[in-house]
DNA sequence: TAGATTGTTAATCGATTAACAATC
DNA sequence: TAGATTGTTAATCGATTAACAATC
């Protein structure tokens, strides 16, 4: 994955956000500035490790100084892509789909929740955190007109394949995708699965083997 | 994290569950054995990863013939804990906690879901696929009588610390932590983050800057 | 200026891939 | 037996850590 041309490795994206996190914290307690001495103790890592992942992006820092977190924290967030206001849309409004619409820590990163849609009928119709339900059958039209950049999928596993060719078809950026299945598509779109089992698996893989690092 | 002794590394205990997934796949397909190089097509991995990470656990195959299914796919299910039958309770009977409690995907592989916790009046006593929402000043009292393995933590951050703190004091093994926190413990407790808001920004990075692998 | 701390190069460590002898 | 494919050792690649000159 690159930046500016310069491969990124794909563990150094992964930490972004965390990095993130933490100088959202930083902020809130009106920290200003931060070594990367400072910030390895509280997160857990090596300095040398802060310094060569934030230098993949450009130099943030400032010799004999530090970084300055308001500064970073911003930077990283355009990095991340915060600041382009991602529109999206939940495909699937089971529980899941339920839950993540009324999950407002996605709004407070600049993402805007656009529309619902399902294809059963008892749902469409309903009232969800404000958007009503929409016919899957609508959805096309409604990624041109609007623009939407993600689709985020929690339908069942038998459904996604065709639903998330059928939105890259019509300029779908990015899928998040909560469905037990890995997208195969045609289009060049980016893809980010949640296995949420596979996660629970990992989990119980550490209890039942011990979980000395 | 160990196996036998053997330290094995951390990526490797990631692609378990995968591992486990695409087998699950081969055996409803009735496709008796697979050799590493078939397996790898199919995966888009190497071969020889494949062998490597079995071979962290013990031979599961046999020159010249390969893997058989049904016994790898069991192996690795047993090395996943997938055969302990865990019990689960949900603490935080909110959108999240509301869908997990409604994902059968996880009774699916062996976890069983005993209880679900919160500590808002208005939400004690309704039903959630089946189970009353109990209290949470009676958590630890059930924890303990009904040897609960796992609890599930989607309440929200103010209140996560602490929470967890009493449940490890109480015999719980594992945390499946939902919260936006990282969980800091006293106790040896085995923890699996979903940090959802960092899988979303992580999609967000793909998007902005080009998924060029 | 002296002290601190970055940016960056070099060294180390670990994971992935390649190769092949063992063996079913 | 001949062919196939594993288990495993060795080679390569890439990520992490250490070191230090540059510089604020």
């Amino acid at each position: 994955m690159n930046y500016n041309g310069k491969r990124v490795p794909a563990v150094v994206i992964k930490r972004l956000p965390r990095y993130y996190r933490y100088l959202g914290e930083l902020l809130k307690q009106d920290i200003q500035r931060i070594s990367s001495n400072a910030l390895s103790e509280k997160m857990k890592v090596t300095a040398s490790q802060i310094r060569q992942d934030f230098n993949y992006f450009g130099g943030f820092g400032q010799q004999g100084y530090g970084y300055n977190v308001a500064y970073l924290h911003n930077e990283i967030g355009e990095i991340l892509g915060l600041k382009e206001g991602y529109t999206t849309i939940i495909v699937g409004a089971g529980y899941l789909g339920h839950a993540l619409a009324n999950h407002n820590a996605f709004e407070k990163r600049g993402f805007r929740l656009s529309a619902i849609f399902d294809n059963d009928t008892q749902k469409i119709g309903s009232i969800i955190n404000g958007h009503r339900v929409q016919d899957t059958a609508l959805m096309e039209e409604y990624v041109r007109e609007h623009n939407i950049d993600i689709a985020i999928l929690t339908l069942p596993r038998s459904a996604v394949e065709e639903t998330a060719e059928r939105l890259a078809e019509c300029g779908i950026k990015g899928f998040w995708n909560y469905s037990y299945a890995e997208l195969k598509l045609k289009h060049k779109v980016a893809v980010e699965n949640v296995h949420l089992s596979d996660s629970l698996m990992t989990l119980s893989y550490k209890i039942k083997q011990g979980n000395d690092e």
